[in-house]
RNA sequence: GGAGUGGUGGCAGAGUGGCCGAAUGCGCUAGAUUGCUAAUCUGGUGUCUCCUGAAUUUGGGGACCGCGGGUUCGAAUCCCGCCCACUCCGCCA
């Protein structure tokens, strides 16, 4: 969400902002209803205040003079009633637009409609030239009876997976491994709840626009099942001031991942790119409302996925998100693809996310400043390693001639020492 | 799931219809005192928002005592719903 006071100041900039994202928003209309909204609490306020004044002389008012003062305080009472109708029915209008303004990108954001023109900043590695017909993950894994797509399907329908034997424990290896890396790097261990109320939801920004894509309990519950650790670690803080020596706030959890992948229907189907459920190892960070400091987040953050990659032997490329590709809360994102060889090319693995206030203002995430000043939280977050399109990589990318599966000495420990994984074919 | 108790400022804890944005204590902070520390004394110490102003530090209003409604001229205080915590019983990985 944003400012009011700065949709305000500059109306320009916002549309803009919309404009480059593709995002429709009508900000002549906020403004108008704004402009009203206030006037009318201006007025409201005043209503309020004569009341207040008056209703404190009725007790001490001589009865001859009760009467009269009853009657003026009724009058009031109904304006007051009729006026503050009408204004609570045009503010939640109006807080129903101001969640969907979109963030303003930076500037750094490249212009392009989609996902095809983003812009490539960075590759490391070269895509393996295999000297023997390569298999995909899902031709190599069922092979070595580690995956089951068509059992899982039974128990959960289409776009759910079943990993068994070393597969298994690689995934939790993978896990494992960007935990410690994380922890290692300062960042503090969570394990969250991934069952969140709609209003957490909202709050990270997912919501509105996004409940096509989230697994909702029925209306027994207020839970929605989260796409990501980001919601519930981003969240965790809400409503609170946080005092700046607590800051920077550097997070790490692990967690199951749901998504209904709506809309999708025909897309990815084959194997384990595009499914409803997986782990996710997630970094968030909270700081102060610096955009310096966010962009040296935000490097930072990327840089720690790159060297998961890196330690894994996995070539990537790192790609500026254009705007059209920009989801409404971000500032700028930059999306990490890994080299998978059944898709001849990079797939997203990692997203690197920055927010500046958007979310804190959400979730009404403050802190103290040195001038004692309460602002609103800067947010940050990137996928560390997200299962099932890791493992996709690391099989394909990673395969031997005879099926079997090399690993990468960054796994191997957590692996009980092995080097290679399967038995030849 | 059933029964009960409770949710007040950074914390502890008063307040059961107007004098309460809220006592008191602790904490924090500025100052005084002190050779230093401690102790003591004095002042300050919530958030959001509107109007006004050259000004986030002018002046004036409004809102907020878990959240949302209601009763009332007037609600932290009474009523209803929800959320949360705790205790007991039941069930359970």
């Amino acid at each position: 969400m944003l400012d009011l006071k700065f949709i305000r100041q500059f109306p320009d900039l916002v549309k803009q902002g919309a404009r480059k994202k593709r995002i429709a928003c009508d900000v002549d209309l906020i403004l108008k209803l704004d402009e009203e909204a206030r006037a009318r609490g201006t007025e409201l306020d005043r209503l309020r205040a004569e009341q207040n004044t008056l209703g404190g002389q009725v007790a001490k008012a001589p009865a001859a003079e009760k009467k009269a003062l009853l009657e003026r305080l009724a009058a009031i009472k109904t304006s007051h009633n009729a006026l503050d109708a009408a204004q609570r029915e045009q503010e939640a209008e109006l807080h129903k637009l101001l969640l969907r303004v979109p963030n303003v990108p930076a500037d750094a954001v490249p212009e392009g409609k989609d996902d095809s023109e983003n812009v490539v900043i960075e590759h490391w590695g070269e895509p393996r030239k295999f000297e023997f017909a390569a298999k995909d993950h899902v031709a190599l894994a069922e092979a070595q009876g580690w995956l089951d797509i068509e059992r899982a399907a039974r128990l959960s329908g289409s776009r759910n997976y079943l990993l068994k034997g070393d597969l298994s424990l690689l995934e939790s290896a993978v896990m494992r491994f960007a935990m410690d890396l994380m922890v290692g790097r300062g960042f503090v261990p969570l394990s969250v709840p991934t069952l969140v109320r709609t209003e957490i939801m909202v709050g990270t920004g997912y919501f509105p626009g996004g409940e096509e894509q989230a697994y909702r309990c029925d209306e027994r519950d207020d839970l929605c099942l989260v796409g990501t650790a980001e919601v519930p670690v981003t969240a965790l803080h809400m409503d609170e001031i946080l005092r700046l020596e607590e800051l920077p706030i550097r997070y790490v959890a692990q967690s199951s991942c749901y998504r209904r992948e709506a809309g999708a229907a025909g897309k990815d189907t084959r194997g384990l790119y595009r499914v409803h459920q997986f782990q996710k190892v997630e970094q968030v960070v909270i700081d102060v409302a610096d955009a310096a400091r966010s962009i040296e987040h935000h490097q930072a953050i990327l840089k720690n996925s790159k060297d998961l990659l890196e330690a894994l032997e996995l070539p990537y490329r790192v790609v500026n998100v254009c705007g059209g590709d920009l989801g409404a809360p971000q500032i700028q994102k930059f999306d990490i693809e890994t080299w998978m060889p059944s898709r001849n090319g990079y797939g997203e693995t990692h997203s690197a996310s920055r927010f500046h206030d958007y979310q804190a203002r959400r979730l009404n995430l403050r802190y103290r400043d040195e001038q004692g000043k309460v602002r609103l939280c800067h947010t940050l977050n990137n996928t560390v390693a997200a299962s099932a399109r890791i493992l996709i990589a690391l099989l394909e990318n990673h395969q031997n001639a005879d099926g079997t599966l090399r690993l990468p000495k960054a796994l191997s420990v957590y692996m009980g020492g092995r080097t290679q994984l399967g038995r030849a074919l």
